[in-house]
DNA sequence: CATGAATGAGCGTTCATTCAT
DNA sequence: TATGAATGAACGCTCATTCAT
């Protein structure tokens, strides 16, 4: 079973590396067991097709980024501390995945992107999405919809670390402050 | 002459139409000839390559939306009342362009993008970067790299175009000027 | 041994079920296993390959048929009603027998069957053909070679059952009958 | 445009020698390229699919044979005459077209078989069909549904020249004749 | 300039068969 | 005996690109 979880790991981790250099077309399912260390066929044992699973990974990806956001909750402090935390746990959390951040990008942005497998992985980063709304309840953060903070924050966050993994800016601790400074700006009341 | 330009005009307006609804990898040449009522052979008198067409297609958006913001641009206003009107001008234009908006989306984040052509691009919209680089002088807006500044204004519009356009959430007039103050409490100093 | 025999005629049955649905191409291993309730190895325990699981399949329906046969033959009648006796068996056996049916119209139209494979099983209708050829003795049917005789007799009930499984035709039995003359009439001298 | 009904005819032909020696299963689309001397691609240029090759050949065979037996009807002849005629026509037909004859036997027997397909072909022979029928009116023939009376005749023709080109028989002009006479007394009243 | 038939490498996927357990 | 995960060759099919016309 130990042996079982491992190659269905090594298949999403090998298909992670291989979309974020080479997106979805230019990553043929050969290429992913070959990277993975395994056979062709073996994929379709643990994956339906390659979409099944490109939405797999998009799911792991999400659950344990919802995890750590879970995990990372100082829920003693005052709700604008927190907030301004969360931000700053995920720009860094996706600053030091470039590849989950790349993978992201390119997904949400795709064919493949829906509505109903946004509503399946939300339960993941519950906790994010109250602070949120808990937030705007006690008219700290503006009433905007949850995609506009989304957009404001989150995509924010993965598309900088996109920039920075690419060479386009470094984003030192200095700026990343600065940025979680900006992005608070942007939502607060 | 002008028939030329027709058919390569055609051709970029095919592409556009299929690309943001099917993607790259969804949208065959011979597919991008149908739509476009020409033979498939002929797009490659225009276009070198699969690629070159949506590099193309990338640069003429751009260059659109430059020149937009170029004619928009009231330089006798003061700097900051400039820069509010620029992100407004940038959300509406998107939202009232969902395709350019959805490809825009897609190719930025793709394999395709590249520095390169971020570089050669640039200059379709120099006035706009001007502007900022000009607030940032007169220290009416944050030192932020260019990229970031871009992240939190142009990336933040196609983002929440592309949001309105696929129903996730609803634009309205009076939720725009709340986004572009919220962009602007991001980037202002 | 009782077990033993047990699942090997539960893979022969899975395997009549899905074929004649399905056909050869449309049959895979696995599919056979699952419907058998059996491992997919466990199979080539029993049997080589596919193709020997095949042959074995089309050696057992012969060898039910002609046992049938063998215990339905009245020899203390005439010849001639004997003969009209078997042309009636023939038919309706396969006609409550679609599934063999089905497959032995597959079968014998396909690459997999052979001279060898005929020959081999012709020992399991040996009564039938002696029947016939004793008939071609005493001069009552005509002296065809023996797979001309085949074909206007077996060939036609296999056929004809197919068709009504297929719901081409409905084969009372008053047609049934009908259907013993033609075929008497074809063959008789 | 002949050259392209060229590249559709070598196809079909090539088509029809695979099929007929390897069945369906054995016969790969890049094979039937190879022996059709173009290009893999090119297949699906003049075909929807490999079904829809298969149903392409069936239909072009049957229109062929149609063709011949409305060529050859007699119809100053009386119709018993001409009945006999057709039959001998069906079986030498048969007999000299070995590749077609083996890919109807596996055609008609396999799961590509449908009833809309022998409805859309059966146009194609309507003179024999419309033989049949008048015989029946007239009283000459039995009062047999189509099917078994198509069992009777046809599947008989092909099913014997399958067992001539195989070797299992040797089809004589006297034998023919003989077997003419068998199928005769099996439909005449 | 323009066509669209033709190419063929490469794709996602299947499945007969094997073998470590 | 029995399992079912694993293999990898082979399949049907697509499509960017070319080129004779």
């Amino acid at each position: 079973m130990v042996h079982v979880d491992d190659k269905r790991q090594a298949i999403l981790d090998a298909t992670l590396r291989l979309i974020s250099t080479n997106g979805f077309h230019g990553t043929a399912m050969s290429r992913v067991a070959q990277e993975a260390g395994v056979s062709t066929g073996i994929i379709y044992h643990y994956f339906d097709s390659k979409d099944a699973l490109m939405h797999e990974l998009y799911k792991e990806i999400k659950r344990k980024f919802g995890h750590m956001i879970n995990e990372s909750f100082d829920r003693t402090r005052p709700l604008k501390v927190q907030i301004r935390q969360i931000l700053g746990l995920m720009i860094r959390y996706y600053i030091h995945r470039p590849l989950e951040s790349a993978f992201l990008e390119q997904y949400t942005r795709s064919p493949y992107y829906s509505f109903e497998i946004e509503v399946e992985t939300s339960q993941y980063y519950m906790p994010l999405l109250e602070g949120f709304q808990r937030g705007q309840q006690e008219m700290i953060i503006k009433d905007f919809p949850g995609p506009v903070i989304h957009t404001l924050t989150v995509d924010v966050a993965t598309s900088l670390a996109q920039k920075h993994v690419a060479g386009f800016i470094n984003l030192t601790d200095e700026l990343i402050e600065e940025i979680i400074d900006a992005c608070w700006e942007a939502i607060r009341q």
